[in-house]
DNA sequence: ATGTAGTGGGAATGCGCTTTCCCAAACAGC
DNA sequence: GCTGTTTGGGAAAGCGCATTCCCACTACAT
């Protein structure tokens, strides 16, 4: 038995298919009353369940938002999720997953098969990069970006603007302020230290990465501090882990250098998100470094479930969850654009906000990112 | 411009729209390679994207896989994600998200949303739960489920079977072992403790956790164990923050009576997740306690991001996403059914593998979950 | 040369629904 | 009593595609 259908109802309840749609699915015509009871209760009795499928077709709209991770199963994109999938259901949308492991190529597809299945709207959470080797596809990827805008699509995207993509309509951007808040932490960071600083970075090219990289010298240099030394690798723990190990060599050289175990030799790690701050704590312990009496430790996110992480990581709070609710707001359909403060009733049913570069911009509600720098110095408990 | 259709495609190519979707859509007939040449070419200067949905509609199938889960921040929900997803991209097909905090009323809405969508199969990764409150929203989640299955949709879901559940084609259960791993958890912790155990568990009623809890009172009993008190509470982190207070001011009263800090007094706090035994410890580390000095504390899943916790969790490796590859695996078209080991080619193509109480049971490839004692024992590095 | 199988293409139908258009009835106004 | 206007329902035309059926044609065997 396949599902039963709209016709079916209608012929059970002696009315026209059109009757039935009428009723059963919000429509501006509203039939009697008596006739929309008897299509109800044949709809009932039937078990009927409206082939959405056929609804987007005739209507043209699916009812679905696209989401473009890198890993749903790291935290930071897991926080993300849950924005969006809140505001979805805001919107009364279904969200479909795509998982791409950062390679543009790969986001190309997810973009495309989020067009095919016409998706009302794609977010896009995966850090840009513009490393030498994604060039072309990244290309590929604006270009199909821009397609799916043309033909109505709604985008947003999570930090930068994809490379190359010029949609003028409906393509959104939500920015978060890397830079300017990890230009903060180290300013935190430095007042209370006068020790070296060290940086673990992402990959180059990663913007993210990049963003928190060049913010933290900035704030560095704000401080009258010496620019921090920077070791690259991947973005995750085990790119931490290895930096670490490498980190740990150079911690034991120093203090076997100074004879002497604590003294001003030690160390202040910026690693440039939580997890790989926390890959990097794992190293320096495996080798045998204690945190906070060998080296300190800082990272980027404010990653939830690793807040009880003791030594606590310095870290900066990222509203990643509202983050997801915003980009994903951005491309509803009377979304307001530019960032309404309490002032800010300015709104326009325009599909950006601010221009910048080409690209509709949404200006988030100041995010509010904020440095926390938690007992991090603390022996730990 | 609305996306280009197979029409158009075909006119520029100078066919039928017939021959144009044998060529670009997998078809058993092939059309002559010039023909096919000239569509392939024109489909692409218009940069032709098929309409999923109308593909869907002639066909009846959609290609998208259902996924349910409490809360996909919840990193064990997102560890089976990812399985999910991994299993979703070898059958081509995409998944659906839909989060419903646990609550059987909102997984029946996603249930029905799903099968409105016409999902091919329905991945269902919450725990089942038995409290009163939930019979009706069950026995409704369970009509609604097995309505799916009866047109033709296949459900797997991990853990217990959906309460009331009947359907007999293309029903699904990925069992996990919560008990007997529990038991051996408890066995192993009692083998290296003589004082007293004491159990975080979450709402009774909960499946997931009232196994966790039964298994580990078996387990210690089978170690001639007195039975360990029982604290309820929520199935996470906050729940076994509060718990941990408590539990902070038992061993606080404990220590007063002895008179001693240290001694035989200590507790071994089982919690049946990891994430509240987390949030345990933090608890008991607000009170000044310490672990291990003032008490033990295990977890159960093995959660990565929580795995460079110190002092370690001792706790229980749940390979989380072999099982949402499983789950899903179960669920597509030519599944192989019971769990064929190394001798087991046993493959029959049915819907289902061994029968238990009237539901389809997929046995996994005995999933074997390791019993990890951390050093939880040792000094925090 | 004739019949048969096989091949490659098009016409047409239907998937389940929405929506426009049309028509009949009921109602108002003068 | 008539026209003009609403109201409430049905008929029908798609939405974009897959697929079945049908037809023209070729290749081969007889």
């Amino acid at each position: 038995m396949a599902a039963s259908t709209l016709t079916e109802v209608a012929r059970l309840a002696g009315v026209s298919p059109a009757t039935a749609s009428r009723v059963l699915n919000g429509s501006a015509r509203k039939p009697g009353p008596d006739i929309a009871d008897r299509v109800r209760q044949a709809a009932d009795s039937l078990g009927y369940i409206p082939n959405a499928q056929a609804q987007g077709l005739a209507k043209s709209s699916s009812g679905l938002i696209g989401l473009i991770v890198h890993d749903i199963a790291d935290p930071y994109f897991a926080a993300i999720a849950r924005g969006v999938q809140e505001a979805a259901r805001e919107q009364r949308k279904m969200v479909l997953l795509a998982t791409t492991g950062g390679a543009p190529a790969e986001e190309k597809e997810a973009v495309a098969a989020f067009a095919a299945r016409r998706a009302d709207s794609i977010v896009i959470a995966g850090s840009r990069s513009s490393r030498p080797e994604n060039l072309e596809d990244n290309a590929e990827l604006a270009a199909e970006l821009d397609r799916y805008c043309r033909n109505g699509g709604r985008v947003a995207v999570v930090g930068h603007p994809v490379v190359g993509a010029t949609a003028e309509e409906g393509y959104h951007v939500v920015a978060v302020p890397n830079q300017e808040l990890a230009a903060a932490l180290a300013g935190k960071l430095a007042s209370g230290w006068d020790g070296d600083f060290v940086i673990i970075g992402g990959p180059e090219g990663l913007f993210t990465s990049d963003d928190r990289v060049r913010g933290f010298q900035e704030g560095l240099a704000a401080a009258g501090r010496q620019p921090a030394d920077i070791l690259r690798t991947a973005f995750n723990r085990a790119g931490g882990y290895e930096a670490g190990l490498k980190l740990a060599g150079l911690i034991k050289e120093r203090q076997a250098e100074s004879g002497d175990a604590a003294g001003g030799t030690r160390l202040c790690i910026f690693a440039v998100n939580d997890v790989m701050a926390i890959g990097a704590t794992a190293a320096l312990r495996s080798q045998g470094l204690r945190i906070p009496r060998d080296a300190i430790i800082a990272g980027f996110d404010d990653i939830e479930t690793l807040r009880d992480f003791r030594p606590a990581l310095s870290t900066v709070r990222l509203p990643l969850e509202e983050i997801g609710r915003l980009a994903t707001r951005a491309t509803a359909p009377g979304a307001l654009a530019a960032g309404g403060g309490p002032e800010g009733e300015s709104r326009d049913a325009g599909t950006g906000g601010t221009e910048k570069g080409g690209a509709a911009v949404v200006q988030p509600h100041p995010i509010t990112g904020e440095v926390t720098l938690r007992r991090s110095t603390e022996t730990a408990a």
